[in-house]
Order: structure tokens, then C-alpha cells, then sequence
DNA sequence: GTACTAAATTCGTGCCTCGAACTATATGAA
DNA sequence: TTCATATAGTTCGAGGCACGAATTTAGTAC
């Protein structure tokens, strides 16, 4: 007997055509808009009637709707077509010490934004969070909720959602606890959880610049240090979604120990932590401080506070090094609040990059489109994905099928 | 007036879907065969009649050819598919010291092998490389040539086909020369050049087990220490194909100097020169001996040769801790000479790399399916994946087009 | 009003997959 | 030998989809 184990290989239909066309023209209004369905077939190369047809669609699904009208020199006026505002996404932006909780449009635009303390174990974090969250339902009651996008200073499991590693957050059994599914329960929206380096990634992605970026790795610089990686068009996210951990390479084997376990990691040079300790160590400051008080020292001019920031500039561009031999990214993203003096540091570490390069041009290097929002914005891009992206469609190589012959 | 930029966004046609499908069957076909069109059916999902369409065109295109007649206890015979082997490749592997030369077909297998010294400027490398293949396919004439593979110990620019970073292999500007012009002017068949650990990761993907594998990291240890990343169901190559170079991550920064010019490279601990740097140092053996003869003297049980490999086992997995780290890939795979002895060093390897995974499961270690041929056998898999593999179509992202307003 | 221009829609054609019906070819029981 | 049954492979009509020419719509210029 034979029994076949049908996990499908990824074949077409006849609607796979409209499927990817689709997607391909959702993603040129969502770039583009306002614009013309005239506009819409001159950029993709689709025929006037089949975008046409596609457009009806779409605004059919309630994704697009029709706008303003155009005026032209000459010929019938275009109508202008945009992304329907009213679909709109919960996100959540979890860090140690605070979390934010936020209302954004599918384009990003945020409606509404608050932040509380994040409290001190999951079960709590669950309920809290998703108060807020049915709390900001009723008070958006004209808007359509597509999901909630929840980012975690750790690494998550996008198989089983589970989180993985959060060396940073101190919440007692986090690996254990399930926080998807409460909240998707109080809500009744469906949850992704997703590192905050990764959301970083999606967000220059998604809200980004227009051309297309292939290798780019986000650095996201907080308590810890973070990096998401962006490969091929798509987040590389490796065994147990723990891609990107760069920052727990030792860069010095015997170096101070790291909350990780280990010694010497990047981190431990190269986070807001580190720059405090940094500081700490060349004056005689009480300790209360945070990296706030310490960015706002240094653009007041303080030496010590500079000098300190100087050393953690220095720190991550000697563990981008790695990133930049391994990967070799065409462009490499600060982000985090650091980023703010990008002015005064940027340069420090655009040279410790340049150095590193064996060969060839350097990536550019640049700070985070928005910092503010980088984070809470690739939570909505995280969300955004499963409407907008790829179907999942397997790259390339066919997905094999095992047949077991009894 | 306004003029476009046609770098035309990625849209299905009505033809896409037997695209497609037509790429599912040929690697199912590859993988499975001989297989029956029904059986085809069965394990693509695909109607039993579009298999039929499908095969039949691929049977006109010859890459496909009716094989022989199956058996079953009852019903119709099926008449089997098999790629048809007269599709043939030629591959060269060029390394510092030998280049290898052979005939393989669609399949991988190898039809005719040979050797020759490496020479040593590109020049004549050029032509003699290109003799060789023009001897070959007089000496093959039944064989229809698909192209020209050409693995190399550097990094290739699959953008501008130039050779970007070769530090082991001598040859006088090399970066200035283009080797895979002159092959294909003196034999007419298109060339690829591709990174030896690269060609490596695809053998794997190629010809290795069934299962698909979404992340993997292959790492050549040679007279260096290569790497071939596999994310996402493709070679991650970065700016100016530079992506994979950890071999020149410094492990400590007041290491020896390496061929690269930094100091302490991975390469510099874990290359089979390093281990001879070992062997050396712990015996008064005159200089002239090779990597070959260390294994043979380890194999025999000579206990300085085994310490010595030893110490380069334990700097390879040493330099793993930063790929499991940064990349988490699912599998590791070690290629070179070095593998022959797996099962005294493999262990070792291992217990290095989980040790060093920060939480969930660590990733499997093995050595490369068929060490011998793996170079050659991937660079056969680089020319099959110009044919077989994906047409480049983006992966979900769409290429956004400038529209220039004059 | 007429000429012209550009946007958007309509409609016939061809490609492609689907699925039912049909043909071809085997085994085994009556 | 004949017929039921089972499996492989083909044929053919239906429906989804993109294409592209023709048509309709709606504006400007004169």
C-alpha cells in the first residue's frame, strides 16, 4: 500500500494570474495613491481593461476606494483611486519598562497612540494590553480592524508562536505563556507576534523609501542590541525564529558578562545599557538615570555624556562588522532612540563600516525613516504583510512530498 | 512631458500558471523520476490531463523523455518520465592549486572528470579551460550542452559578472578580468561563474536529501573558510555577491594576519592552512607537505596530526557560534576535504555549536553529502538553476517604477 | 458646435486549468 | 473466453483570466 502525505506542491490555478496581479496593483495604490487606473496600467504594464477589472474588484473587497477626480490639459478627467483609510490595525510596542499601544490606518498613519508601564509578568500584560485594545475599539467604532501586531524585545516561534528568547524583558516564564491567543480571545482579532528588529525591518520596507531594497539588515539599538535581516524580499527568520541574535556575538570572549548568559556579547558594548555604564564609570553621577537623561546631556554639550556615546558608536560599528562580512547588506538601518544624534555619531559609524568592507562599495548607512515610530509602525507593517504580501507563495523550490511505501 | 521608467512591475500573463506548473512538474519529474504522468497528478495536486498537456510539452522541449513501462497489479501500464540525460553541462572548478574539469548531465551525474594544475594568471587559465571544454564536447557530441559552470574560491558579482574578492587564488588582477567572456566566445555556450561555497549550498538544495530545507549555511573549509547562506529558498548573495564572507570575521582582533588583510580571521584558525600552521608548529617535519598528506597521517593515527586537526575542529565550530547566532539556520553543513574524517571531528564540531545556541533547538551538523563532487556536483547545480529553478520572479515585494516628470 | 485628447469600459479571442467522460490496457473471476 | 474491475492516459466543453481593438465617456481648445 501507498500512502501519500499530501502537503501540496505550490501549483498555479487559473486564478493564480489574478491573484499576483492583485497584489501587484493593491501594493502600486498603496505606494502611489492617489492614482489613476490609466496610471495604475501605464506602471505595471497590465492591460486598461484588466486594470479595470482588478481595480473593481479591490474596491469591491472594500480595500480601495474611488477618490478625487484629476484634471489633465486635455481628455476625460481621471479618478483617483487610494487605499480604503478605514481598514485599520491595532499595534502593540512591548519594551522593558514601557509599552505603547497604538491605532494606525493601513497606510501607517496613526490615529491614536498612548503608552503605559509594562507590567511585570505576561499573564497581567495580556489582560492590560487587551483592555486597551477593546477600549480603543469602541472609541474607533467607524473603523474596520484588520488585526493586532504586537512587537517584543525577543525572539518568536512563527510556526508554533511561541516566544523564544527575551533576555531583556524580565517577565517570569514568558516561553511558556501564550500571549496570542488571550488577546485574540478579549478581541477577537487575530494576533502576531513579532521581534521588534523584524517589525523595524518590514517598517523601512513597507513605509520606506520607493526603490526596492533586495539585502538590508536592521539594527535596532535598545536595552539590547537587535538586527533584522532582510534577504531575497523576505524577512530571513531561521530555526525557532532566532535569526538575527547578532547581538549576542562575543565580540570579546572575555569581556563582562551578558544577560544572555554569555561574555562579551555586542550587546553588552553596544546598547543603551552600555552606554549608561559607559557614563557611569567616568562620573560620579547618582544612578537613576535613564538613556533619555543621557541623549539629553549630550545635545546639551556634556563631555562625559558624549564621550560615552562616542564609545557606543564605536561598539556597534565594530559588530556591524561581522554583519557586513557575513552579509553583506546593501544598506544597513540604525534604530532606536540613539538614532537621534545621527548628525553627531552617524559618521562614527558609517567609518567603522567603510573599514570593514573587504572589497567593493560600502552599504549605505542610515538611521531609521522615522524613529519615533519605527518600531509601532513595523508592527502594522507586520500586520499589513498578511494582507498585502507575498501568499506565501514558496520561492522557487518546489515543496516535496515524502511517499511512504508500506 | 513625462516620461517612464519601464522597469516594468512583475505581472502575470495568462501564460504564468503553465509557467508555473510547468517549473513544479520539471523538478518533480528531477526529484521523483522515474515517475508516471498519473503519479504526477497525484503529487502535484495538478488534474490528471494538464499533466498530460504539460509533460507533453516538456517531452517537445527534450527536457524530458518517456522512459520505460511500469508494472501494477492491475490496470493499465504507466509509462514512465526521466529527464532526458543527453542535456548535458560543463563545469570547471578552479582552486588555488588544481582545477577539475567535467562532463556532467541534468542529473548530476558525473560523464567524464579530469585534473589539471591551476594556472597561474587568468589569461591562460581562460584558455586552457576553454580547450579543455572544446575537447570535451568533440569527445561528447551526442550530448546537447546546456552551459558552462565555473565554481571559484571568491566572490562573484552576479549583477556585473565580475570577480570581486579572491584572496587565496594568485592570480594577478583578477578583478580587472573577465573570465567568462572568453569562455563564451570560445565555445558559444553561456557561462556562470559562482562562489565555491555557494555552488556547494546549491549541490545540497539540489541533490541532496528530499526535505526541503529553508535555512541552511554551507561552509567550505579549504586554503579558506567560505560560506553559502540558503535563506528563504535562495542563496542570500548581498552587495556585489560579497554576502558570506564570515570566513573573515575576525575571531580576535590581535590574531594572525590573513590573506584579507585584517587580522585573526576565522579563516586564519579554521583553514586546512591553519591546521598545517598547527601540525608545523608541533613537529620538525620539512615544509613541503599538503593538507592531503596531514589526513593521511591522521588516518594512519599520527597523534600530532591528529591534535592538530583537532584544534581546527574546535576553531570551526568556534566560528559557527556566530553563523548559529546571527542566522539560526536550520542546518550546517561542512564541505572540504576536512569531512572525510566526520566521524572523529564531527562531534566536536557539534557539541561547539550547541553550545552556543542561545534557546531553542540547535541545528543539525553533517558533513556534505557527497564530499568528493560537491564543488562540482553545485557548480552543475548553479548551470540547472538557470533552466529548472525559478525565472527570477520577484519574491512578493514589487519592483517600483520612477516615473520622471519633466 | 467641432476637433481633439485622454480615461475608462465593452467585448471578442486565446491561453490555461478543471473535471467529467472516454479510451487503452492490464488482472482475475465466472 | 468473457466480463467486471481497476488504473493510466486522452479528449473535450466550461469557466477564469489577460489581451487588445473598438467604443463610450468626459473633458479642453478653438
Amino acid at each position: 500500500m501507498r500512502r501519500i502525505d499530501f502537503t501540496n506542491t505550490q501549483v498555479a490555478s487559473s486564478e493564480t494570474a489574478r491573484d499576483i496581479n492583485r497584489g501587484v496593483l493593491l501594493n502600486l495604490i498603496r505606494r502611489r495613491q492617489p492614482i489613476s487606473r490609466a496610471d495604475l496600467a501605464r506602471v505595471s504594464g497590465l492591460q486598461r481593461s484588466t486594470v479595470s477589472l482588478i481595480t473593481e474588484q479591490l474596491i469591491r473587497e472594500k480595500w480601495v476606494v474611488n477618490g478625487p477626480v484629476g484634471r489633465l490639459p486635455r481628455g476625460r478627467r481621471p479618478t483617483f483611486l487610494r487605499l480604503n483609510d478605514r481598514r485599520a490595525i491595532l499595534v502593540a510596542d512591548v519594551r522593558p519598562t514601557q509599552t505603547t499601544i497604538a491605532v494606525a490606518d493601513v497606510n501607517g498613519r496613526f490615529l491614536s497612540q498612548e503608552a503605559m508601564p509594562t507590567p511585570g509578568d505576561p499573564q497581567t500584560a495580556a489582560t492590560h494590553i487587551a483592555d486597551k485594545f477593546k477600549h480603543l475599539m469602541q472609541t474607533h467604532s467607524g473603523l474596520v480592524f484588520q488585526g493586532i501586531g504586537i512587537s517584543i524585545p525577543g525572539r518568536v516561534d512563527q510556526v508554533t508562536h511561541r516566544v523564544m528568547f527575551t533576555p531583556n524583558l524580565k517577565w517570569p516564564q514568558f516561553d511558556l505563556f501564550d500571549l496570542k491567543g488571550p488577546i485574540e480571545k478579549a478581541t477577537g482579532i487575530s494576533v502576531q507576534l513579532e521581534n521588534a528588529a523584524n517589525a523595524c525591518a518590514l517598517a523601512e520596507v513597507w513605509f520606506g523609501h520607493m526603490e526596492k531594497v533586495h539585502d538590508m539588515v536592521v539594527v535596532t539599538i535598545a536595552e539590547g542590541v537587535g538586527t533584522g535581516i532582510f534577504t531575497n524580499g523576505q524577512l530571513a527568520r531561521g530555526l525557532n525564529g532566532m535569526a538575527g541574535e547578532f547581538g549576542h556575538v562575543p565580540l570579546d570572549p572575555n569581556g563582562p558578562l551578558c544577560t544572555c548568559g554569555g561574555k562579551g556579547c555586542w550587546e553588552v558594548y553596544a546598547s543603551t545599557r552600555a552606554a549608561l555604564r559607559y557614563y557611569h564609570e567616568s562620573s560620579a553621577t547618582p544612578y537613576d538615570m535613564n538613556f533619555q537623561d543621557l541623549l539629553a546631556l549630550a545635545e546639551g554639550g556634556d563631555e562625559l555624556a558624549l564621550r560615552a556615546l562616542d564609545k557606543m558608536a564605536h561598539a556597534i560599528g565594530k559588530g556591524l562588522r561581522i554583519v557586513v562580512a557575513g552579509l553583506a547588506p546593501e544598506e544597513i538601518v540604525i534604530a532606536g532612540e540613539f538614532a537621534r544624534l545621527w548628525e553627531r555619531f552617524g559618521p562614527v559609524i558609517e567609518s567603522e563600516v567603510a573599514a570593514s568592507v573587504l572589497v567593493g562599495d560600502p552599504p549605505r548607512v542610515r538611521p531609521a525613516s522615522d524613529p519615533g515610530v519605527a518600531r509601532l509602525r513595523g508592527t502594522v507593517a507586520v500586520v499589513l504583510q498578511k494582507h498585502f504580501g507575498p501568499k506565501d507563495r514558496d520561492a522557487g523550490q518546489d515543496r516535496f512530498v515524502s511517499i511512504q511505501t508500506h
